[in-house]
DNA sequence: TCCTCATATCGAAGGCTGTCGATCGATGTC
DNA sequence: GACATCGATCGACAGCCTTCGATATGAGGA
């Protein structure tokens, strides 16, 4: 998952070859796995459009409402929901047998640039 | 790879069953696929690192400087590039041995906006 | 012409992902 | 207390993705 930079020095090999060029520096791993764990949460069709449907909800909606709109097996939306939860972009609350997701208000700042793209 | 959505009446079905709300209508297949190529295009860390240095650099970068930069095998770099190319994000020209590649200045506007989280 | 070097492509291995059917735990209803 | 329902989890399977070594391609130099 991190990125394994090599060293400075052979990063910037001051154009030894008559090609290369000084390059920037790299970002730092932490930056990187956050901001690729954001694109691969959202580089699906179906979680592309789960994040749609809630950032046009007006109220948290309900897993039922999921399964109702895709056509995939509930254990499938489950599966896309949390693959959500887990990269902090929608968070869940049950009330009696339902589960309702919503954009978690507490995303960070990257997660919630990167949704804006979603109309 | 597209969504497969049911139809509009399923999507909507009036609190049938005391839970359910109505939702957002979908997005077109065509946006939610352009949507989800593109973060799955950049949903790797060492393709967010090749984009940060394009980002960077004033001119395109030869190829040997991310075979250089990166602790991977020169193949596996070529590879992460061309999923760039596949994506639009990415031009490549070639001056003589070399293989120079920069952000393709005619990305989509969506391409644009999705990148531009990585400083 | 032959060799070297940079890059792309091929084929394979291993891991991760999306999907399903089956099952389980929890909650509400009769 | 028995039963139904919702949603999460498990196990399996197929396909894709990242990575590698080997090879092909093609340009420059001796």
């Amino acid at each position: 998952m991190t990125t394994s930079i090599v060293a400075r020095e052979v990063l910037v090999p001051d154009r030894v070859k008559g090609c290369c060029q000084p390059v920037a520096a790299p970002l730092s791993d932490a930056r990187v796995d956050e901001l690729s764990a954001i694109y691969r949460a959202l580089g699906d069709p179906t979680r592309v459009q789960i994040v749609h449907i809630l950032a046009a909800a007006a109220e948290p909606v309900c897993v039922c409402d999921f399964t109702a709109a895709f056509d995939l097996g509930q254990p499938t939306i489950s599966h896309h929901l949390s693959k959500l939860r887990d990269a902090g972009i929608v968070t869940s609350t049950k009330r009696g047998v339902w589960a309702f997701y919503k954009l978690n208000a507490a995303m960070t700042s990257a997660a919630r640039d990167a949704i804006q793209l979603i109309d």
